[in-house]
DNA sequence: ATGAAAGCGCTAACAA
DNA sequence: TTGTTAGCGCTTTCAT
């Protein structure tokens, strides 16, 4: 067996409990006691039971990170990795440790969390997504469990939850501001899967932007997608094959826009002289895109960080309230926008 | 306090132990007071907890997952996602939970994976990345606990050590014949971190390649870069720069192939008709740069998926040897790669 | 087939 | 300042 805390306190000639306080270092054991078990425990290497500890002390010291379910190639999006990162510097500053999913569906997903909660494997939450109707986030909030939530919940009827996100309505309706500037008009717009919150803020900020400089939005301008590669390239094709071809695209992911630009390119369709394209990440390889893309970065590590802040606030002061956090987005400015031609479609002089 | 095995004692009315059995399943329980307790445990919803189960058990179910560290850009790349997903697929079908470790140093990290072993946290480790100098290998190999790694141990008098990888040496060996056989006579190699195992292996086999060739590798031609976005751009300037360029390139990474095209992009050196390239691990988004790269799959998922797979195998019978897994690879050609141009050098007739 | 009780390694209330 | 002891929730002999 690995060492324990009595072999410590054996060697170091005092009761268990001087030695289980010295770990919490408490201010009760002289310095002298203090040094003499910290020596022990050097000397035996001894580390603390992890399960004996949380089992004490009814506190795991981990959080757990919910995903959305792995079957789906939404989860190779270079997003997560990032928030992770976020999460982990701020998790591991306080010492605490991380906890992943590993459902592959839905079901599975929130049996795990159900486990997670009430085995008492986790002391909190991040949901690294945020879906329309979800089992998972109305099951923690009923039972009061720490957790926040990356994005933010649809359902406004659920009061006082803590949630981290960007304005993806405002961003989105600033980028189709920023278009209709450049004069185009005939913008379409290429949703990721309408189960995500985030597709409907983009949309509805697309939509008013629109609305606000009087044009009527076009149900065939707008498309939804689900999987991230096929979808930017599918998306094009229906879009390319409409009489009235857009002059600028709005895209849901980086990454879609990826797909989005091969497909373009096949067709010989110039981005940015023959279309604009803004999409939304900005996650890493963005601006290794083939013209580098003009995209909104959404600071995706400070998601995660944040998050993480959020949460462990949440865990230490229950008591504290719900926090609605909002990272700061900004428009990158590369190079797939541009001003619309003016032999495409003769500019309103007005 | 959350319900307990004795509240569903009680409700059920039997003893802890029975209750316990149940869960278990133990055969030696009659089935009609199986019904009753599970009936019992569904009514009052009662979920083990974890710790408590973990510490009479000495078993966790949960296995950890060291990743390089993550203040490195490293940690973006699309690849951790991909082999996270192959790991929790085999995970959960085993009932296993996954740990992640969070430090950003290899200090912390060396101190994390200490934790993780000696508190008991988890069962057995799976490193992502194997480097060619590590303390971790070294003190997991030395306290013989379960772990396996994703590549390969560096240093071959380690025995005994289990790991899954692929056969990067003939990987890299095939794909500089390739380009052989395509004409090419100047092939760079453009590697990343040389602290890496597979950065070792990638080179070897393509300095095999030339010198079976007949054609001396030239220190000019083999570049290595840390960072993966930046790191294939500044490789490109300098290649680009030599007296006599290189006329196909071997890179080491997808991710940094989409800096080497986007900088060629904007020297206006054409891929593949200027210059032809291959990489490797082809993650999701390779198919979707301009035009699409050919790359070596590697098989990410699966090298994950066999991982967990052998882990589980040496969690649960110790006694089993070590073993090696090699997860085939297969070159996908797209269109970064033709024949070379003989206008560039004149072709030798031999 | 089931129950009683000890123990996993640690913490915390209570004593001293 | 330190020791004693009773749990934390579960598993597992050992009885019955």
């Amino acid at each position: 067996m690995a060492i324990t805390i009595k072999d410590v306190a054996k060697a170091a000639k005092v009761a268990p409990s001087t030695v289980s306080r010295v770990i919490s270092n408490s201010p009760r054991i002289s310095e002298k006691t203090k040094e003499r078990v910290r020596e022990a425990m050097k000397e035996l290497g001894y580390h603390p039971n992890f399960n004996a500890r949380s089992l004490a002390n009814k506190s795991t010291k981990t959080i757990g990170l919910v995903m959305p379910n792995s079957a789906n190639k939404t989860f190779q999006n270079p997003f997560f990795p990032e928030v992770i990162r976020g999460i982990s510097a701020k998790v591991h500053q306080l010492d605490y440790g991380l906890y992943l999913s590993t459902g592959q569906s839905e079901d599975e997903i929130f049996e795990e969390v159900q486990d997670m909660v009430q085995g008492r494997r986790v002391d909190g939450i991040i949901l690294l997504y945020s879906k329309v109707e979800d089992r998972v986030i109305k099951y923690l909030h009923e039972e009061q469990f720490p957790f926040v939530i990356i994005g933010r919940p649809y359902d406004d009827t659920l009061k006082g939850i803590t949630y981290v996100n960007n304005d993806n309505f405002k961003a989105a309706k600033t980028v189709t501001e920023y278009l209709l500037l450049l004069g185009h008009k005939c913008i379409a717009f290429i949703g990721g899967n309408l189960d995500f919150v985030v597709t409907i803020d983009h949309m509805q900020g697309y939509d008013r932007a629109l609305r606000n400089a009087g044009i009527e939005p076009r149900d065939d301008y707008i498309v939804f997608h689900e999987e991230l590669q096929e979808g930017g390239q599918e998306a094009v094709i229906d879009l390319m094959s409409l009489p009235e071809r857009p002059t600028a695209l709005i895209v849901a992911d980086d990454i879609m826009t990826f797909g989005v630009m091969r497909m373009l390119n096949e067709m010989e369709i110039h981005v940015p002289d023959d279309i604009s394209i803004i999409s939304f990440n900005n996650v890493m390889i963005s601006e290794l895109s083939t013209p580098p893309m003009t995209t909104v970065d959404i600071n995706i590590y400070n998601l995660g960080y944040e998050g993480a802040n959020c949460l462990i606030d949440l865990i230490l002061h229950p008591d504290i309230g719900a926090r609605k956090v909002i990272i700061p987005h900004k428009m990158i400015k590369r190079q797939t926008t541009q001003r619309l031609a003016t032999n495409a479609v003769a500019p309103e002089v007005n």
